[in-house]
DNA sequence: TTACGTAATTCAATCGATTGAACCAATGCG
DNA sequence: CGCATTGGTTCAATCGATTGAATTACGTAA
């Protein structure tokens, strides 16, 4: 087993000095025509390739970019990791990448690995807890003066730029259509970690229901983690309150995937016995049997513009942090309708 | 904005030289535990950031690995990924990762960027039409004697690691479960790619039928893209026949998802009027309305063994190439049952 | 006191590519 | 013919960490 050539190999084959062969290969103008071709023509001869760890050694960048992201069970997120991946990808960088699993220490780990490699900048899907401290603090300070790019979820009081989905006007645009259907009894489904969007969603519903002058009834709120065993599981606790909701409104899709799949086992049809929404508008949401009640995020536009905006950063742009909101859409399909006939008597009644 | 401290920062801080922080740091019993704490703690105190191109550069490693999946849209792999991270997380090696949209050119660039950042290893899910020559051949000199798991799909004459589904057994599980039941006349969705799963498990569905005794009516064979359109698109194709199947194989959970959405929509009954099945049991199987009939493909033992492979390779396991495959397991759920009572009576009759 | 062993630290070469400065040769111009 | 210019290439220092060999300091045995 031979040692892979360097650009030494080249130079000695083609009888010219290191300098020649490094500029050649990159097509510097200072070596002519002539001895570049030789060169790279050596250079295919022999096999050679980059070594990009003495090359980011000399010149500081190493062409990639880290991306840490809290949770790839949810398809909702690797929407965001394939519209990154391309849009690096043609730029030319590498993405060195971490898959959180909501866990702090993993998160803490990976972002200094990433400055360890010389990631050039970061994109991050903080894990539910993180706090300023956490990336702002004296012990993070491979992340001062470092480009970063918040996505999906905000923490509080950082000088980082962020991209993340206007959570308050989704879960508006939610509530105001399946009020206007009629709906008066509400529930309120996931959000259980310590996240931005967890509160900005709960809040925002909370606040709905209060302009509508509707109570909120605490035992139709349900916290808990995002997945479909979970929404599968609160389907039934909610139904056996004496007075079930007549819309289920949930904090993601995928939880609202697996009320979905209890109201099939019980025999509930979602948008006429009972309303189910979403939030996400993943791919699968048009697809499900009913197809599924949503609020888009736009997970093309969020992850297009942080990937932009760090490769800026990255390049020295040097205006103050940013904060942008994109505009969710409602998307209206099948599981909404208006509250069953008699959904005014209580059961109990 | 001060430069990044280095070794040479702390040890001037110390009174010590470069040699004796880089020992120290690296827990080295030839310096003093008294130095060595001192050393450890001015390297806290000055932030400093181990620098893995230096390292790497000098050692040879850069404590990554690289991971090429073929698909993000589709769950199936995103297991892979989850498990393969956690793997290579606990063996303190970085992941670099490429969606290559089962795209050979994106592939064939990845693979010589991860080997220009010095990966010690890659895991690769082969795009479709992946050949010998372009993992073997002399246009990809770097892949000679590297450390190269392929995972999920198999390329015929490779001398490479392989860790994959039985696929044929797969779908005999699932004929056969179908078979017993009653069905005689079946259809087959998906398979699109030039891959070694399309091509196994149609030749084994083939197989199976031929064995049973019953011809292909080609008018139920249709290959397209693993995606929910796809099934969602050829149910209606597949009703409008003369005579329609009575039992759909799906090459995927996808596409099977797809299809059941189009139940929905003409109002069949998935497990009563047709039976549906798909492929690879991902996460979502059980959660369909009605939960869907799959064959659950091992992502967790074959990521975890692809992993554990690929780290064994990088350590120096100099062992010949193995090819192991993985068994599958029949998952019954609701989407399959006897044929309708009339189904032996061709509509046209 | 001298020689010696050992522990602690330093020396110095090395990994491979980059780059500003220096060098050399050939050409152009006065 | 001599000097300046330009084009083409080489020189040599540099990036930061690593490591086998060398050195120093110190205590101990002869």
């Amino acid at each position: 087993m031979t040692r892979r050539p360097t650009l030494k190999t080249i130079a000695d084959r083609v009888g010219v000095t290191v300098s020649a062969a490094s500029l050649a290969l990159r097509d510097d103008p200072r070596i002519s025509t002539a001895t570049r071709s030789r060169i790279q023509e050596a250079a295919e001869a022999v096999g050679y390739v980059y070594n990009r760890h003495a090359a980011g050694l000399r010149r500081g960048d190493s062409g990639t970019v880290a991306v840490c992201l809290n949770d790839l069970s949810n398809p909702f997120f690797t929407e965001f990791l394939g519209h990154m991946e391309t849009r690096f990808r043609e730029a030319g960088r590498m993405m060195l990448f971490c898959h959180a699993h909501e866990t702090p220490s993993i998160q803490a780990r990976f972002i200094r690995q990433m400055a360890e490699h010389g990631a050039a900048g970061l994109i991050l899907v903080p894990v539910a807890g993180t706090s300023r401290e956490d990336l702002d603090g004296p012990r993070v300070r491979h992340l001062q003066d470092f480009p970063l790019v918040l996505i999906s979820r905000d923490v509080a009081d950082t000088a980082f730029d962020r991209v993340i989905n206007d959570d308050e006007h989704g879960v508006r645009l939610l509530f105001d259509h399946l009020h206007a259907l009629g709906h008066r009894r509400f529930a309120w489904l996931g959000g259980g970690g310590d996240t931005s969007t967890a509160h900005d969603r709960e809040r925002s519903f909370r606040r709905e229901m209060d302009a509508a002058g509707l109570p909120v009834d605490e035992t139709t709120i349900h916290h808990g983690p995002t997945s479909l065993a979970f929404g599968d599981r609160m389907l039934d606790e909610l139904m056996a309150l004496p007075t079930p909701p007549t819309a289920i409104v949930c904090f993601s899709d995928v939880i609202a995937f697996g009320v979905l799949a209890a109201c099939y086992r019980r025999g509930l049809r979602p948008g006429i016995d009972l309303s189910v929404t979403g939030f996400d508008d993943m791919g699968a949401a048009a697809y499900s049997a009913p197809a599924l009640t949503s609020v888009r995020v736009r997970t093309d536009l969020i992850g297009n513009r942080a990937s932009e905006l760090l490769l800026a950063r990255i390049a020295g742009d040097r205006q103050p942090a940013v904060r942008e909101m994109m505009p969710p859409e409602l998307v209206v399909r099948e599981t909404t309708g208006p509250p069953p006939e008699d959904s005014e008597r209580p059961s109990r009644g």
